[in-house]
DNA sequence: CTTCTGTTTTGATAACTCTCGAATCAAGCG
DNA sequence: CGCTTGATTCGAGAGTTATCAAAACAGAAG
């Protein structure tokens, strides 16, 4: 058991320096840009939300679907899915439930590209 | 002269925790996911990443009309409108030529609400 | 005032997205 | 196996977005 949810292909892996310091070439763009579409819409950016900030790293579906949002169970799949195809997070089914859990590396990326330097 | 262009409300001005630490809020994530959405897009995240490391601290329209970028100008003109309501960017035309600058405030709180903290 | 250049707005169309209900798939249990 | 519960996928409807051509607007220069 313990079978892998389908990983799709994953956007922008290697790059890429902060805006702040040189452009974006039109490639990085397009693999950056679904990420941050993916984090366009409030439900799944608390959906994100929760599962990057849940206690032991990831999060049962369950808890999910449970009423916190005011969308369908289908919706949420739906979502889910678009945060998956984005590279965010990956999703893995263990018996009877499906766990979620972030890509760190892939989050913090797009928090290096916006430019975290002249931030704080 | 130095006429701003139109300012438009723009979300999310004092939130929020990384969203590693803590859930989101239905209401601070529709303003997120306002700003998310306006880099949503790739000729969007280039106009921004343009205007952001521009040396001097802004860039006018006319380099960015300027053939680099594959959509014409009233549509690029568009993609600034929605940086504008984003609150990303300001825009402000002085003589025949109109600048934009980023609002770097806006920029850094996105970063950081991606959870700048466990990245490096 | 008229004209010219640069930028934005308007109007239209094609493509995409969010949402749901219904159907399907997966796993456990009688 | 057949039933129940949990999660995803399918199909459809309403709404939104990206893009362009054409029109309108803002300044500068003749």
């Amino acid at each position: 058991m313990s079978k892998q949810l389908q990983i799709l292909e994953s956007p922008a892996q290697g790059c890429c320096a902060p805006i702040t310091e040189e452009a974006l070439d039109a490639t990085q763009a397009v693999g950056l840009a679904q990420q941050f579409k993916a984090l366009g819409d409030p439900t799944r950016l608390r959906l994100l939300s929760r599962i990057t900030s849940a206690s032991g790293g990831e999060i049962c579906v369950c808890d999910l679907t449970g009423g916190d949002f005011e969308v369908t169970p289908p919706t949420i799949s739906h979502h889910l899915k678009l945060l998956r195809e984005a590279g965010l997070i990956t999703g893995e089914r263990r018996g009877t439930w499906v766990y979620y859990r972030p890509v760190r590396d892939a989050v913090d990326r797009l928090a290096s590209v916006l430019g975290g330097d002249w931030a704080a």
